[in-house]
RNA sequence: GGGGUGGUAGUUAAGUCGGUUAUAACGCCGGCCUGUCACGCCGGAGGCCGCGGGUUCGAGUCCCGUCCACCCCGCCA
């Protein structure tokens, strides 16, 4: 073989392995692989976390996407870099064992070069208590907020939370589809799309996938979908973004809403057990919430008005929950059962979307709401399926049916009756670690007045 | 869209009834320290008090305007 093989790790035969030459880089060791390594010379690279120079020894603190070591070093190495921290470094050095070190071991520096230093008078380093900087400033420079272990860990658990998602729902067999956020009209109902130019004509960014996954459920009967969705809804609220992610999922051959709700409570559970299993319950740091969600009540909406009439004197609920509310509600559900989370279910169907399946004839929707700790994170419920069921529902809004054709033309392939739902990623990334704002679960957050950075 | 709170050092904040040189903590810079990792000790720099106008002998402080940020509500995930 023309290249150096390591490990016998390659399989590929030579004639088709891509060209692989040795560098610094393949070598390269992440600070949490260092005890296996101990006594080798290896190579470390990552930034300079804190730094600590005296006249007979240096401490670096070197942090990389592992985690973090200390190195040990002689100052007539270090000294004439003049390293500061934050300074990006690459790091020579021997792993030993080291009882006077916090992790029980350290690194003796060989060498030591600067890749790339770093300003001086950075508003704040890694070693910053988010606290202590203002979500501005920490938004002016993002990297360095992902850098520091609170803000890192809060898009590590919101990276978990949503490959927890996909892997709750490969194991039932939906398939993960990806569709377009170029749209020519809207699902919801229409006044909050934002409007592109699309050449000679006007589009739209898409507010949901709903009709593409339902369009989904026709074809592969279960199907999944992660992405941005848009609303121009001149919000400013710490719980609303004008683009949010959105982990959507719909399903065929269900009976009711029950489905939806029954298949939620799994997939959560699922995905807090692969959160706490990673990062520990609580998360280190944060105010975080991981429960099992198998006993989440379902509250029919004229019960929850009344529960919230005896127990909060709510007298002035009609035909939809307020912020308020949705906190006494997650309280009153803590009391019962233990987990402040349960579903709302049948909401007045006159205000929810036209293809919202009824619920009896009062006037009710086979639709439902998740609140979590005090804040909606789910809508979900059965759909129409039937094409006569829809445009009559459409007639019902004033719509003429004809101007959805392109869409109600998939109810005429067989349709399953069929369901699903959709969680605000950040919103659950916030709920589940306590955080007051959603936006400090965004990482690029837009509102009403910020399209940068 | 409506309502509220706030903009003072690199950051986070204090600043009384309008009064002399605008404070603190952390950070930063220089020095000391052979086990530091929220180290410690000594010294230092750093400010058009968001911006514009007004009242006043005098404005960080009061008034008007403006920009920005944050919070609550409507609505939503």
């Amino acid at each position: 073989m023309p290249w150096p093989r390591r490990g016998g790790r390659s399989r590929i035969p030579p004639s088709r392995a891509p060209p692989r030459h040795r560098s610094p880089m393949t070598d390269r060791v992440f600070t949490a692989d260092l005890a296996a390594h101990f006594g080798q010379e290896v190579l470390l690279r990552g930034w300079v976390q804190r730094l600590r120079e005296t006249k007979s020894t240096t401490f670096i603190v070197l942090k990389d996407a592992s985690g973090t070591v200390q190195v040990v070093a002689d100052p007539q190495k270090t000294k004439p870099l003049g390293l500061k921290t934050e300074d990006c470094v690459e790091v020579v050095g021997r792993p030993r064992a080291e009882a006077r070190a916090r992790q029980g071991y350290e690194v003796d520096l060989v060498d030591v070069r600067l890749l790339a230093a770093a300003a001086e008078g950075l508003p704040f380093t890694s070693m910053s208590k988010l606290d202590d900087v203002g979500p501005e400033v920490q938004l002016d420079y993002r990297p360095m907020t992902l850098r520091t272990d609170r803000g890192g860990t809060v898009f590590r658990v919101q990276a978990a939370l949503i490959e927890g998602f996909r892997a709750a729902l490969r194991r039932r067999r939906f398939t993960e589809i990806f569709s377009s956020k170029i749209v020519g009209g809207g699902t919801e109902g229409g006044t909050n799309l934002f409007e592109i130019k699309y050449f000679e004509r006007s589009a739209y960014l898409a507010q949901s996938p709903q009709f593409y996954k339902e369009h989904g459920v026709a074809g592969l009967e279960r199907v999944f979908e992660t992405g941005h969705v848009y609303r121009a809804e001149p919000h400013a609220t710490s719980r609303h973004l004008t683009e949010y992610y959105s982990l959507d999922l719909e399903m065929g051959f269900v009976d009711g809403p029950e489905d939806v709700m029954q298949l939620e409570r799994e997939v959560l559970s699922e995905v807090f057990e692969e959160v706490r299993t990673r990062f520990g319950d609580p998360v280190p740091g944060f105010d975080s919430y991981l429960p099992s969600l198998m006993e989440v009540p379902a509250w029919e909406f004229g019960e929850c008005l009344e529960r919230l009439r005896s127990a909060h004197g709510r007298e002035d609920l009609v035909d939809d929950l307020d912020p308020e509310a949705e906190r006494q509600l997650c309280a009153l559900a803590e009391k019962e059962t233990g987990v402040s989370a349960v579903f709302v279910v049948g909401f007045p169907l006159a205000n929810r979307p036209f293809y919202t399946h009824p619920r009896g004839a009062a006037g009710a929707a086979q639709s439902f709401d998740l609140l979590f700790r005090g804040l909606e994170i789910t809508t979900g419920g059965q759909r129409l399926h039937r094409r006569a069921d829809l445009e009559e529902a459409l007639r019902g809004r004033g719509i003429e049916p004809s101007s959805f054709e392109a869409h109600l033309r998939m109810f005429d392939l067989g349709m399953p009756p069929h369901g699903g739902l959709a969680i605000g990623a950040e919103r659950l990334t916030g709920q589940v670690l306590g955080l007051k704002n959603v936006r400090e679960a965004t990482l690029y957050p837009r509102d009403r007045h910020r399209v940068e950075p």
